[in-house]
DNA sequence: TAGATTGTTAATCGATTAACAATC
DNA sequence: TAGATTGTTAATCGATTAACAATC
């Protein structure tokens, strides 16, 4: 298994979408599939599925295709998932509630242990078993526990404040605040701007439009 | 202008990156800007800038750069926000609640003209100045109002339900469910998945780990 | 005019698809 | 064994970068 060539973002971006499908077919209780199968319920090619699994050194079997379940777990190892991730959240606000109380990340081995704000009136105030800390315990609180990942869901004027803290204690940051941070050395960085997303939609719709006419 | 030819999704998806900077380069006041200096600004190479906004045909002007004002103007107007856009939300917890109350949405032409949710402890219950109504009403209101987009951020289970009675109604679906909704025809679809992201960020982490070793 | 910087064509690079030999 | 389907190489396609003539 040549585990560790250098894999293009694209691939890594796909493996995501292939860990659901797969998680599907799982619950269905389907245990083999080809990847020309695989190809049909994903609307992608089978060459390109074959090609990114081929990326992590092949995981199926000629002429049979791929066990489902093993080719999910070995993608949930390549995910991290199987390992685990600990997780805090700066911003308790209506969108750092939403993932707080998001389940479905327990069970993906993503595990919050901590969230903090700046709203005193908050402090204390327990969620999904995790009580809110004030934004300055944040020092404290990463140098006595290993936090993996912290998500970034405060007003971008706080980011300059409390970036700084962040940066060294964790492995990567999960931001969707509205100042991007750059990637760094040993930080990994996914930058999510939802409205980027509103407008690229809003994009497609205004060239959709034009075409009909 | 030569504003219709067929412009590669890539490249939409970077148009609303270029309005935030154009943004924040007009709010501080800067009146003209080059490929190169914005390239240096935003991380990317200046052929890629030129080479973007000439798929809409030209903004620019040899020897002087771009105009910032006109150049942000022109993309907002590509991105449909001033021409303006109506959205509902359906489905009202944490994080359909973020999305009514963040207010950068309604700068940006994005206005909120309904929500609707499953509790009917919620009905009547005001946001953003507007009432949540129930699912079933949704038929009703659609009829009667101009909706462009719909927001789906409900659970899996519901979006079957309210699936058919969106289609033919609206212009777009901005879709967080965690169904994925086919583009089709006369329908723009931006699915997003934040677990995706998540799990592309602890997949780079993993690597990066790997990596030191 | 001379200098700057675009718009645009050409060259390069990377990603996707097609094809097929290897092999279960 | 024959059939199926992968892993992998080769061909194609599209996106990015480089280069430069056009022009403000």
């Amino acid at each position: 298994m040549a585990e560790h060539k250098k894999v293009s973002s694209v691939v890594i971006r796909r493996l995501p979408r292939y860990y659901r499908y797969l998680g599907d077919l799982l619950a269905k209780g389907i245990k083999r599939i080809s990847s020309k199968e695989l190809s049909e319920l994903m609307n992608v090619t089978a060459s390109q599925i074959r090609q990114d699994f081929n990326c992590f050194g092949g995981f199926g079997q000629q002429g049979y295709g791929y066990n489902v379940e093993y080719l999910y777990n070995e993608i949930s190892d390549i995910l991290g998932i199987r390992k685990g991730r600990s997780m805090i959240i700066v911003g308790t606000g209506n969108l750092g509630m939403s993932i707080a109380g998001y389940s479905n990340f327990k069970k993906r081995g993503f595990n919050l242990v901590g969230l903090f704000d700046h709203n005193p009136a908050l402090y204390g105030k327990e969620v999904s078993g995790i009580k809110i800390m004030p934004v300055t315990e944040l020092k404290n609180f990463l140098q006595g526990h290993n936090v993996d990942i912290a998500v970034l869901t405060m007003p971008k004027e706080s980011v300059q404040e409390v970036l700084p803290v962040i940066k060294g204690n964790v492995k990567g940051i999960w931001n969707f605040s509205h100042k991007e941070i750059p990637q760094e050395d040993g930080l990994s960085v996914e930058n999510v701007h939802l409205s980027d997303s509103l407008m690229t939609l809003s994009c497609k719709i205004g060239r959709n439009e034009k075409l009909g006419k």
